[in-house]
DNA sequence: TTGCGTGCAAAGGTTTTGCATGGCA
DNA sequence: TGCCATGCAAAACCTTTGCACGCAA
C-alpha cells in the first residue's frame, strides 16, 4: 500500500522524546493520543499531526508496529524491541472479541504457521501486524 | 464486548431486501455503503443509521461476519454461508499488505491454529474474523 | 540556504446517537 | 396497542491534509 521510502532524515527534538517515550513501553499498546498526552505532561505540548505523521515514519522504518483492533478505536502502537527481530521471540497477538483483553504469545508452535502459509499458500505472513480474534480462557468458561 | 441478546425481535422490509443482497454475494466484502448503494439503485432508499444498526444485528446473530482491513477503510461484512458453519470448510482470509489484495483461504491444516490455541494457550479462536496480515506470492516475489 | 519537520486549523470519512415517526406483532 | 425499527440530522471520533513557519543539516 504505502511503499514510499520514507525513513528518518532529521532528528528533531519531538521525534527524540517520541522515541523515548515508546522504547519506555516495550510490549505496550500506544495509541496517537497517548502520545499527545505525554508531550501535554510533560509541559511541552504537540501537534496531533506531527504524532500521526512521525508514527507513520517509525512503522515505515520498523522500529515500530501498528494494530488496529477494533473499529472505531484508535490504532494502536507498539515498539518493536530488539528481541523481537530475531526468529526466536516472535510475538504474536490475541484479542478476546469478549472482554476485550489483549493476550501477547510468545509461542514458537505458532511459527509453523508462517511456514504453513508460505509452503502451501505463497503467502509470507507478518506475524507483528497480525492479530488472531476470539476468546480469551476466562470468557470461554463462563 | 457486547454481550446484549440483539436477535431479531421484527421482520421488517428493510432486513428483508438486505439479507437477499447479502445471501447474494457469499464470499464476497460488502461495506454499509454498499448496502445503502444498493438500496437507492432499487429505487428505496434507506437510512444510513438503520444499515448499520441491522448490521450489528446480523453480526450479532452470526448471519454476518465484520472485518477490520485497514485504518480509514468502511468495515467490511460478508454473508455466512451455511456451508461455513460446520468444521469443514472454514474461510480463513488473508490480506496483502502491498497490493492489499484479499485472499480467502480454505484449509483444514489451519484448524490445527485453533485447537493449538485452545490446548496449550486456552484462547479459543475465530476463525471467521481473523485476519492474516503480511505478503500475497505475486509481491513478495517482485 | 535548502527542504524536511512542525503546528494549527480545517477537512475528510466512517460510524454513532437523539428524537420523532412509522410499522410489525 | 406496545414496542421495536426506521429515518433524518447532527454529533462524535479518529485521521489526514493545506499551508505557513521553524529548524536541522
Amino acid at each position: 500500500m504505502k511503499n514510499t521510502e520514507n525513513g528518518a532524515k532529521y532528528r528533531t527534538k519531538q521525534r527524540e522524546i517520541m522515541m523515548r517515550y515508546l522504547e519506555g513501553k516495550p510490549g505496550v499498546h500506544v495509541t496517537a493520543g497517548d502520545v499527545c498526552e505525554y508531550f501535554k505532561e510533560q509541559g511541552a505540548p504537540i501537534g496531533q499531526s506531527t504524532v500521526y505523521r512521525q508514527m507513520e515514519k517509525l512503522v515505515d522504518e520498523g522500529l515500530l508496529n501498528k494494530y488496529i483492533l477494533d473499529a472505531n478505536s484508535p490504532a494502536c502502537f507498539e515498539y518493536v524491541s530488539r528481541d523481537s527481530h530475531g526468529t526466536e521471540g516472535v510475538c504474536f497477538h490475541c484479542k478476546c472479541e469478549k472482554c476485550g483483553k489483549l493476550i501477547h504469545l510468545h509461542c514458537d508452535e505458532l511459527k509453523e504457521i508462517a511456514n504453513h502459509l508460505k509452503g502451501d499458500h505463497g503467502f509470507v505472513l507478518d506475524p507483528l501486524r497480525t492479530v488472531f480474534y476470539g476468546m480469551c480462557e476466562e470468557c470461554a468458561n463462563a
